[in-house]
DNA sequence: CATTATATAGTACATCTGTGCTATAATGGA
DNA sequence: TCCATTATAGCACAGATGTACTATATAATG
């Protein structure tokens, strides 16, 4: 049986070449952490039986790697890992035709027993994330990008008349987008509005 | 010897288990995905000589779980396990005072080489990363316990006169409050002090 | 062409914020 | 006991903030 397992953290694939050994006897994993490495392992071998890939990985990810796994070893079934639930993710994962996605918040029981199925020529999807996919829509909040410019200052604690020094407007017209800002947060204040950017991810507490 | 395994991936924390029992015989792991299942597991608990914090955790991150970890077990080194090599993050997590700072990209070896150093009182930082790292130590900061109170209110975005109701207090009293949080954390408004309050652990972005 | 969204700017006004003072009371060391 | 710290509170004031208007210009859309 032989594995191939692609994930930057090295940690991780220790941990989980200790957890795959319980799939059967003989397991020979092979292992690396980019694409690229990948493909020169898979170049080298005689084909592998299943390929275990993190989406997240550094400089070419798992999503875009997909395609030249598939021309360099088209027998293999691919296995997506990832760190998140999203949705999109995974059904952008399936549509692209691999054999399962196993998020990291799987336990390793399942995961054995994913593979496994995988391995018979199964798919795996674990069933809590698609059911009910009905699209939990969240307003979206989509500020102009003048709006998001002023909204990033405030984040960093800047005054009206400093934002507008900096984008050489009036603070006039500072008062005015941050009054618009203000209603699609629907917050009352600065302070409320930075932590408002910060939860929807448009800035970062540490610069 | 008793851990405790704060990560959100069981996946990665299954593998982490099997990696941790080379660290020596009897060796005990209690585990979680959550700082707040954490924080439950060691109240009832009698100390742990090695926490394990996920930086990256969901709702709390271990970052801001932090200080409640050490409130809770203060004899139990924490060590942070982070997908990222981020510098900043590292300075941080130091200055906060954790007894390693583990990359998931380490190999196992080197973990557990690591883990039996911090376990005997050492402390461990991957070198690569410290490298050329100059010191910068940072005088404590260090709020009265009103200031703290009033700091979390801004950081929820309230007003001078909302957080003197709230404390029953003059509003002219949280000004002498606010304006020497000021000077604490070197800010000058209430905004800068709110995400100063973040970088400081003192509060989390999500209420 | 009319409409809408966006960015700009101004005026006016009420309120909030932050600073600089003074001052009292309680607490806990030195 | 004296001193430092902390928490409390008030007063005065300059400047910042936020809202409610009006108004112009531009670009995109139908």
């Amino acid at each position: 049986m032989k594995i191939l397992l692609v994930d930057d953290h090295v940690l991780f694939r220790d941990g989980l070449k200790l957890v795959l050994k319980q799939i059967g006897d003989d397991v020979d994993i092979k292992e690396c952490g980019t694409c690229t490495d990948a493909y020169a392992i898979i170049r080298e071998s005689e084909g592998f039986d299943l390929i275990l890939l993190d989406v997240d990985l550094p400089v070419i990810s798992g999503m875009e790697g997909l395609q030249e796994f598939r021309k360099l070893d088209p027998s293999a079934p691919i296995v997506f890992l990832s760190g998140s639930d999203d949705h999109k993710l995974i059904r952008k994962a399936l549509e692209l035709g691999v054999m399962g996605y196993i998020p990291k918040t799987l336990s390793s029981e399942i995961m054995i027993h994913a593979l496994q199925l995988i391995l018979k020529g199964g798919r795996y999807v674990p069933d809590n994330i698609l059911k009910g996919s009905d699209e939990v829509k969240r307003p979206e909040i989509t500020l102009t990008a003048r709006q998001s410019e002023i909204l990033q200052l405030i984040t960093h604690g800047k005054a009206n008349k400093e934002i507008a020094k900096i984008l050489g407007i009036a603070d006039n017209t500072v008062r005015v987008h941050i009054s618009a800002i203000f209603q699609v947060l629907k917050v009352n204040n600065r302070t409320e509005a930075a932590f408002a950017a910060l939860q929807e991810g448009l800035v970062s507490p540490y610069e």
